[in-house]
DNA sequence: GTGATTGCAAATCTTTTGCACTAAA
DNA sequence: TTTAGTGCAAAAGATTTGCAATCAC
């Protein structure tokens, strides 16, 4: 059993280790929840809580730190759905998402859902970095 | 000259009162700055410190019960742009937005400019309530 | 007069930060 | 050993709330 586990950890390691960032303990025990395994969406919080369950000794500000870094070398993208609370997702291909708002939770649009046609030109002096599409649900 | 912003002020105190809220001094000065004029993007702090610019006496805290007041009603919509701050649309029709992520500013997609096709089914037990789309600027 | 609304300050919630301690290289 | 990373507690920023005072009707 062990063995599959410690590649993965390993794995985990050097992705790590790929992005300029030092394998710590925390780093490795957070990216092996949020990595290994399908893509998820998650937030701060709930990532601190799997961390404290399965025994990841990391703290939330620490959990907020790590989130933010990996963000920034382009390990996780952040989604905006709500302003309550940032949602981080292990998928940073270009992408769309349902919001469901009683449930404060994302899902991944199917792919292909959406195509966006006439995409407008940017106003002078600006680029487009990305477009984001939010299809907000409710409880029928 | 006052004859015109009597008028206005009527109608913006029908306004209020066709929602059912009591028009107070202080929801008609905000009503005022924010649907006399041209149709705009207002954070609850800037729309604080234009009331206060302009005398009319309120709180921020009040500022912002009544702006959640507005979007209740439908007299307002709440647009998602980052995780930071919430912003108010005096424009409820459907449309989306282009957000300066350098300035914090928020701006109309010229209308028509996206046009959406294959918009996916919702997932079952779920309806869609919206569709927002943001197009992220930078500097260029 | 009476119930809704307001202002203020305090509380809340999410996120960031300063700094002494710890761990990776 | 040396520098980067961590934890804690405190700070910060946005927003909400409790409650006494005030206002609209």
């Amino acid at each position: 059993m062990g063995n599959k586990m410690v590649i993965a950890d390993k794995n985990v390691e050097l992705k790590i280790r790929a992005v300029g960032l030092k394998p710590t303990r925390q780093r490795i025990g957070l990216a092996r929840l949020l990595f290994i395994g399908c893509a998820r969406h998650v937030t701060a919080d709930e990532l601190f809580a799997e961390a404290s369950e399965s025994g990841v000794p990391v703290s939330l500000a620490t959990v907020y730190n790590t989130l933010r870094q990996f963000v920034d070398v382009g390990l996780l993208r952040e989604v905006l759905a709500g302003p309550e609370r940032s949602y981080f997702d292990t998928d940073v291909s270009h992408h769309h998402h349902f919001f469901h708002v009683d449930e404060n939770r994302l899902e991944d649009l199917p792919p292909g859902s959406i195509s966006i046609d006439d995409l407008p030109n940017a106003p002078a002096g600006s680029k487009i970095e990305r477009v984001d599409v939010v299809v907000r649900l409710t409880r029928k």
